[in-house]
DNA sequence: AATTTCAGCTAACACATGTTTGCCAAATAT
DNA sequence: ATATTTGGCAAACATGTGTTAGCTGAAATT
């Protein structure tokens, strides 16, 4: 509580401040757009003026926000990484795990939906690519997988697309619903992925279709 | 031009020059939570207390918009199954008319996708009801086909819920690139979906999993 | 010990917002 | 011809907005 706090960490500390104090404001009446300044700086005790010692503007805070959910993204994929190579099944828990991320995270990745199709283009363009390096790190990690377990695949980074898209926005739109639908929700999705998973088993595994299909 | 125009027709028309006034400053600045009321009715040439002859409230006319795009997507739905009936392949020829209907009504759509996950709950209920009403519908277009070429499948209703959500986010959020990645999006879009219809197709076909999964 | 740095503050500004009130004139109804 | 309804308007209101200027006091540097 009463550590020493130099100057930079004081700082810091505001600074965190203020960006928990936009998702509190956030996960309360919703959306960022319609999130104003100063709304902020009272949620986080500041005077309004004192926002700018901080952030030049309101997208430099959503930027920021977005910098803070990639970190907890590559957070779901790490652990799911260490999961594989332990040998486990990879689907389900993965699964979970995510939703547990989206769920402990509610206020953050609903953010990023929102904002995924929002207003500004320079937020938008930096969720997209928050995403696609998702999804590339994703594919890594199927091809991965089937490489061990000697099975054939068609393009993985397509695979981890669907997967990934699925995944994210009924995840995210299940955060806010009661424990029961939640559950509902991972079932769901579990199969999903797992039709996914065959269907590009089989589309491997099928001639006829592949040179149709014209993939990248 | 110069028709008659009775009290009533007026009316009419000023109301839908609100909705397109809206949709315009959607598609310029982006945003249906960021918009006010009187960018809406100065857009539309009309006094800021006009508005109320026709809406209570902005979240009213969000609910007109929504109500609009519900019928677009039901005509979707209808050339679906013209083209259905009328034995064509309903993979491509579906998504190549989902994307068209997207980019002709760019803005409507994008409003959708933005409010799917927004502001207001009112408008967040009402497009999950209008998206879950077209899950419903293509689930029934899915099983009626798949009952005439007397193909198995498991569950249809989850099969259109990955489907649909797919052509949705992945669909809209290619609309305003260039025409050649929106072709690119096309394809992968068809892959996802050929990958989808085969894996729940091997599933059904598969015993030992029917089990596990507990499908509703 | 003296000086500089700087996070945070108050006060003020110019302007945008939603909403209400009362009025008008034209289309309808009587 | 008279009365009523009603879509649209200007004006005003209270409030909220982003942003700037200048001050303060404590931490950091010299």
């Amino acid at each position: 509580m009463s550590e020493p706090k130099s100057r930079a960490e004081q700082k810091q500390q505001t600074r965190e401040n203020i960006m928990a104090a936009a998702l509190t404001k956030m996960s309360e009446d919703k959306g960022f757009s319609s999130l104003s300044l100063r709304e902020v700086t009272k949620q986080a005790g500041i005077a309004p003026a004192s926002f700018y010692r901080h952030f030049k503007n309101m997208e430099e805070l959503a930027l920021a926000l977005v910098e803070e959910a990639e970190v907890a993204l590559v957070q779901i994929l790490k652990d799911a990484k260490a999961l594989e190579e332990q040998g486990q099944e990879i689907l389900e828990s993965t699964v979970s795990m995510c939703m547990e991320h989206f769920i402990n995270n509610g206020a953050l990745f609903r953010v990023l939906t929102r904002e995924a199709n929002g207003n500004s283009p320079i937020i938008r363009r930096a969720i997209q690519r928050c995403l696609q390096n998702f999804n590339r790190q994703l594919a890594e990690i199927i091809e991965l997988e089937m490489k061990k377990r000697n099975r054939n695949i068609t393009s993985p980074v397509l695979i981890a697309e669907a997967i990934s898209t699925l995944v994210f926005y009924i995840g995210v739109a299940s955060i806010d619903l009661p424990y029961a639908k939640q559950k509902e929700a991972e079932k769901r999705l579990a199969h999903h992925i797992r039709a996914i998973y065959w269907g590009a088993e089989s589309m491997a595994n099928t001639q006829h279709l592949s040179k149709q299909l014209m993939i990248s």
